[in-house]
DNA sequence: ACCGCCGGGTGCC
DNA sequence: ACCGCCGGGTGCC
């Protein structure tokens, strides 16, 4: 029986406090899960929008109305299956019409146009959302009923029943307040189980939701080994991960959760059946911890899976039928920005064929089995100046055809041919020998370089694997060329900023055999820019690799599931109705569903599973120290000075309820003061102040904002894409974006743009943008030396172990820049060698700054100055196994993070991490809030801050600012 | 639709 | 018959 629970117990509901400012700004601080203040706001709007969904899911009325018209759509239904409902207004014989769609999105019908006429209002106006189960009838030829749920506002219930009682439509309520899913029609076949009526506590939740991604290995213990041509022995779980990876590839099997039933193809979640199989979901999900080796795994992949496990056809490097030239060739086709020419030169591996090349490679092949093909070939050779997808497809389908043959499978060409040309975006995949070859690598820029390291590592030396570098200003844009290669690697940034110039982006018009996207993770807000270019790659095969598939929302895995074309979750209402939605309600039917989906897509391994009863990895020790730092007495007195500034300027925030539009100088003062911490000379002027004026005026303050923002060292991101900012501009409100995701903002929305922090209105004229070469660096060298009590820490540590072991090398990690470029004045006169590694550098000194670090010889550097976010993830500093964090960050994963870039695999000996913490400042209180939040954060998922924790959080910033 | 509805044909029993 | 009744044509919005 339906237990009497009242929703709002299952779901505790946002107090409605969160509108007033002052607790606006407690949630400013929110930081448990935010690694930079604009991040935090983004999660801020992010809750915003699902407090509205979760909101608007409550069921605030049902009833039964009719779908007509069936016998003029395609459109099928099942009994029980879900539809969509659709505002059809622009219906010539009615404008109230509403389409009610199956879930691909075929038109079934309309709703009856009484019925319509009185729903049309509600939807329009936004009063409800309305969703349709059709609960039998699903044979009927003329018309079919169909379960209407009103999912909205509490708010709204009166307006909602009023209205359709206008139209002569008595609306029906569930009082026992059962989630819209059970209350009514969900299950019209009689099978909901009792177990499935008692939802699952936050806290169940929580943990379920931590064991979703845990121990995805049963069944996924087969081994399969690497194609001779990677010379780098995998270890026994890179060896079932490529034996997983390899079969969810050339998997035959229909996608989970679908089913054969007679001549249809049925979903056991939404009901569904259609008549076509549904396309092949060929990938999924890498999760193995950080250092299991998901790239050498991938590149094993690459190298060993071209098509049904056999490997990819390369060529011996001796038989290469022209040798030297086409390297300098590549070369000069990859250079450009910074990416230099060295970078691709200096890989034997790197050979970028040309288009004559690739043609003799397949003329060889097809010529023993298939001569017939040669003419083709031969007349495709011809044309290979005509750049056009017609003929791209021709050329990739002989290729195809030509290896198809030595693994005697032969397809009537004809017809592949045809099925190609025929066949626009919709569905490239299934065509067993397409003709794709190349495999698109996307990733950040910060592991582009571990990439090419590790193809050259990896890769035998007698053997050429085409990999293109596709970056830098004079990349090569030729789609033929690109669909040439055997790997393309490039970065999310590039692949947005040429999807977003919509005039051509090369890499959206190839047909690839492969994408991954490594670090997947970072590509999780479905409305960014990167994420609409991620989605519109075409690839018959498609691959995840995260370490974190899940950040913080169930949300996280919507974008990762539409990346993977899993339908139907790739649509959002689909995703939200059967997984999502039921989900958060608690329903442990939709947390089974999630279970399965994640599993059969998903491998993850940790440092701490077993591989035949031994744990993966053996990692050394790691330990953490934290030191407390006092400072002296006169650093202290600045200190405080500092401090009460700052603390009279957000007082008088608080006062005129304006701390959300003054967000760059809250943001000041708290980066102010932690910088202080660091060395005095790190903090800058402050540059808020009375109101501007003149426009002139506003401007120079935006600018000093943005510059302030930006020269932080905090790394701050975008709060729309959620990446290192790029092209940054700053709104008249002090927000500060990537130019292309705010553009993207306000042409989407156009007049009605807001600021997606502050909803203020916004104007594209009215960005601002961030003067490029005012780059005001080593101004701290210049005047008189004073050292500052951190500096000391840290240089008596160094010191100390220099004399005990002058052979460890050292990571000295800041989230400042500029504290770095301090930090090199004592390293200097103490006579360090060492090296730099910052967000500002170019790939190609980023790669010497490793590459210089790993070297042994006497008198080589041993100490890496590290800024906290520079690296990202993935990259290897195995070379290092002490390091200093100088301050703490808000977010101890990105700490971790940076730790495991050398407690990772590959790491001979013990790690020691010692943590800087200033006594009784800013930081301490960073460190406390850091430990409640955790503990705090543990204890639910998917849910909001239930209001004692908003309380809490009041008390501890009272306590940090001392109000 | 093995219905309802419309409109033309028809008209005692 | 300015009706009722019959039976054919017809059918989403």
């Amino acid at each position: 029986m339906q237990s009497n629970f009242s929703r709002s117990s299952v779901l505790p509901h946002t107090p409605s406090i969160s509108a007033s400012p002052r607790y606006a700004f407690i949630d400013f601080l929110d930081l448990g899960r935010a690694e930079t203040i604009s991040q935090e706001i983004a999660n801020l709007t992010e809750d915003a929008a699902q407090d509205q969904e979760t909101e608007e899911s409550r069921e605030i009325g049902y009833i039964q109305g009719t779908v007509v018209g069936l016998r003029y759509y395609s459109g099928v239904v099942n009994r029980g299956e879900m539809v969509s409902l659709v505002r059809e207004p622009q219906n010539p014989y009615d404008r109230n019409a509403v389409v009610v769609a199956n879930v691909y999105g075929s038109q079934v019908g309309h709703i009856r146009k009484e019925l319509a006429a009185a729903v049309a209002y509600i939807m329009d106006n936004k009063l409800a959302r309305v969703e349709g189960i059709v609960p039998y009838g699903e044979t009927n030829k003329f018309s079919m009923p169909v379960n209407l749920s009103f999912l909205g506002k509490e708010e709204n219930r009166e307006a909602v029943h009023n209205h359709m009682r206008r139209h002569g439509f008595r609306l029906g309520t569930d009082l026992k307040g059962g989630n819209a899913q059970t209350s009514f029609g969900r299950d019209p076949l009689g099978s909901s189980s009792q177990i499935s009526a008692i939802p699952l506590t936050a806290e169940e939740l929580k943990n379920a939701f931590d064991k979703l991604f845990d121990d995805l290995m049963e069944d996924k213990t087969r081994e399969m080994e690497p194609a001779e041509a990677v010379c780098t022995p995998l270890l026994p779980h890179q060896k079932q991960a490529l034996s997983w990876m390899t079969s969810r590839e050339n998997s035959s099997d229909l996608p989970p959760f679908w089913e054969q039933k007679g001549g249809l193809y049925f979903n056991v979640l939404t009901n569904f059946a259609v008549k076509e199989r549904p396309e092949k979901v060929l990938g999924g999900i890498l999760a193995d911890d950080m250092g299991l080796g998901k790239t050498l795994t991938t590149i094993a992949l690459i190298v060993s899976n071209f098509h049904n496990g056999k490997p990819l056809p390369l060529e011996k490097c001796g038989e290469s039928s022209e040798p030297s030239t086409s390297r300098k060739k590549s070369a000069s086709k990859g250079k450009g920005g910074e990416i230099s020419e060295e970078v691709v030169e200096s890989s034997p591996l790197k050979r970028s064929h040309v288009d004559g090349g690739s043609a003799d490679t397949v003329e060889k092949d097809a010529d023993k089995d298939l001569p017939r093909k040669k003419a083709k070939t031969k007349k495709k050779t011809s044309k290979k100046s005509a750049n056009t997808k017609e003929v791209i497809l021709l050329d990739d389908d002989d290729f195809a055809t030509a290896l198809e043959c030595s693994s005697k499978q032969v397809m009537p060409p004809k017809k592949n041919v045809k099925k190609k040309s025929g066949a626009d975006k919709g569905s490239p995949a299934g065509t067993r020998g397409s003709g794709a070859r190349a495999t698109l690598i996307v990733c950040p820029l910060s592991v582009l370089s571990n990439w090419l390291d590790q193809f050259e590592q990896h890769m035998r030396a007698d053997v050429t694997l085409n990999v293109y570098l596709y970056y830098g200003a004079e990349r090569n844009r030729s789609v033929s060329f690109l669909a040439g290669q055997d790997v393309v690697l490039t970065t999310y940034n590039v692949l947005s900023s040429d999807f977003g110039n919509k005039a051509s982006s090369p890499l959206h018009k190839v047909n690839w055999l492969r994408v991954v996207l490594d670090e997947g993770h970072v590509v999780r807000n479905p409305s960014a820019l990167q994420s609409k270019a991620v989605l519109e790659l075409q690839s018959e095969r498609r691959w995840i690799l995260s370490g974190t598939p899940i950040q913080n929302s169930l949300k996280d895995l919507y974008m990762l599931l539409s990346f993977l074309k899993l339908k139907p979750f790739d649509v959002k209402e689909w995703w939200s109705r059967i997984i999502q939605r039921p989900v958060t309600m608690g329903d442990r039917v939709g947390l089974q569903n999630l279970q399965a989906l994640v599993k059969g897509i998903t491998l993850r391994r940790t440092k701490t599973s077993k591989v035949n009863g031994r744990t993966v990895v053996q990692l050394p020790n790691r330990s953490v120290f934290v030191q407390h730092v006092t400072l002296s007495e006169e650093e202290k007195e600045e200190y405080e000075q500092v401090k009460t500034e700052g603390r009279n300027i957000i007082d008088r925030y608080f006062q005129e309820g304006s701390v959300m539009t003054n967000y760059a100088d809250v943001l000041a003062i708290l980066v102010r003061l932690r910088q202080y911490c660091c060395h005095h000379s790190l903090v800058g002027k402050y540059t808020g102040g009375a109101d501007p004026v003149t426009p002139s005026e506003l401007r120079e303050r935006l600018i000093n904002k943005i510059t302030l923002v930006l020269n932080s060292g905090s790394d701050e991101e975008c709060a729309i894409c959620l990446d290192s900012l790029r092209q940054p501009v700053i709104t008249y409100c002090a927000h500060v974006f990537c130019r292309p995701c705010i553009c993207e903002v306000i042409r989407s929305e156009k007049e009605q743009a807001k600021c997606p922090l502050c909803r203020a209105q916004i104007k594209t004229k009215e960005l601002v943008e961030y003067p490029e070469e005012e780059v005001e660096t080593g101004s701290v060298t210049g005047e008189k030396w004073r050292s500052s009590s951190k500096v000391d820490a840290l240089m008596n540590n160094l010191l100390k172990l220099r004399n005990e072991d002058p052979t460890v090398k050292s990571l000295v990690v800041s989230q400042f820049t500029k504290f770095l470029d301090i930090l090199e004045v004592p390293l200097r006169e103490y006579g360090f060698a060492f090296t730099r590694l910052d967000g500002t550098m170019t790939q190609k000194a980023r790669v010497k700054a490793i590459q210089d670090l790993q070297d042994s010889s006497p008198g080589s550097p041993t100490i890496m100055l590290l800024s906290l976010k520079a690296g990202g993830v993935g990259l290897n500093l195995t070379t290092a196994s002490r390091v200093f964090l100088m301050d703490p960050a808000w977010n101890p994963a990105a700490e971790d993070q940076c730790v495991d870039r050398c407690h990772r695999l590959g790491q001979s000996r013990d790690v020691v991490i010692t943590k800087f913490i200033v006594k009784d400042s800013v930081e301490e209180n960073m460190v406390k809030i850091q430990k409640k939040k955790q503990e705090l954060v543990a204890k639910a998922f998917g849910t909001k801050n239930p209001p004692d924790r908003k309380q809490a959080k009041l008390q501890e910033v009272k306590q940090q600012f001392e109000f």
